[in-house]
DNA sequence: AACTTCTATATCAGTATGATATATATCTTG
DNA sequence: CAAGATATATATCATACTGATATAGAAGTT
């Protein structure tokens, strides 16, 4: 999927920053997508060029420019389209449309060439960090005014995507506490 | 983790062709690693340069030469250093070592606006697919020669990658199943 | 008071993708 | 049974993406 697709798609959500759409892809759609900061802001800049977002600069305070992004009725209608072609396309792509690099999961296969201890603190990192994605993914108790987060909280869709994050994660961190020993001692 | 790295954690199991080791990222590594022929082959030749991997071509019948690829001394001292390394540089890593690119969830998250046939036509097909990786990844019977796809089976590490991903799709079809109304119809 | 983390944008060298080209064998389907 | 599709096999390259780095003030921690 294009990362202007996705850009757009966070902003149909509610006007927000490049820095801000960064922190969506890591916190709740941790999971799902991430893009990098020089992918983001490069797009942004090319969908103003472009008139599908308008941004409204903030050089509030003394802190560094801050560029709310708004999403156009051009864009809207854009985005619309582009989600269509991509879902006709997405049958037809690759690997069903899913890139996945996982060092974690090479460093655990190629466990056998690695001293015991390092397999062990991997394995207690990693649990440490799906317990805490866990959290953060099935946290419902208040968040900030950012209307993106709302949007993926109470659409059917952001739920949807929320339980099904979280049963794997639950599933994942079981099997591994279950059956780690089988890599280590 | 690094393309030599992988291809050599690959060769490590048993001589083999780039072609074969596309084929074990795409198929049973499915939902661990992926990587493309530009990155594979050019991987490949560097590793030759290095004298970390021997090549021996078989201009066999008429087909297209194959070049098999075997690991060298060196190229597994070198493999061993990697691996460590990169396992001490993991925890530090962005994501925790995780890059996820998954077209199919946000294809779902934006699937508000998407017709109502063609949600039903994505997951459809991705639950096929899933059911095909399942069947993929717990297949115990016969396979051909490929030493690879035997080390990747019979060593602790491969049962283990094998039994949580199989866990994790298992976990996805019936989520998928039980959820799937709260997205169309 | 010093240090680290967070908010916020931007750039860029190095790396990876996805498409395309080439060529034969084998499998499938009307 | 011929035509078309899929599998085996390598290679290249324009375009796109990453990961590191730079900058800078605020806020939180030790």
């Amino acid at each position: 999927m294009q990362t202007d697709t996705i850009c757009l798609g966070i902003l149909r959500g509610g006007p927000t920053t490049g820095y801000v759409i960064k922190s969506v892809l890591e916190g709740p759609l941790n999971q799902i997508y991430n893009l990098s900061f020089g992918s983001i802001y490069p797009a942004l800049s090319k969908l103003t060029k472009d008139k599908l977002v308008t941004v409204r600069q903030h050089a509030q305070d003394k802190k560094p420019d801050k560029k709310v992004y708004t999403i156009t009725k051009k864009g809207i209608a854009y985005f619309e389209e582009s989600l269509l072609a991509e879902a006709g396309n997405y049958v037809r792509s690759g690997n069903y449309g899913d890139q996945i690099k996982s060092e974690y999961g090479m460093l655990l296969l190629f466990s056998k060439y690695l001293p015991g201890e390092h397999v062990k603190l991997i394995l207690d990192e990693r649990l440490l960090f799906a317990q805490q994605q866990l959290k953060l993914i099935t946290y419902d108790g208040p968040i900030a005014k950012d209307s993106n987060l709302n949007a993926l909280r109470s659409s059917a869709q952001g739920k949807f995507m929320r339980g099904l994050m979280a049963e794997v994660i639950k599933t994942a961190i079981n099997y591994i506490e279950k059956n780690r020993k089988k890599l280590h001692d």
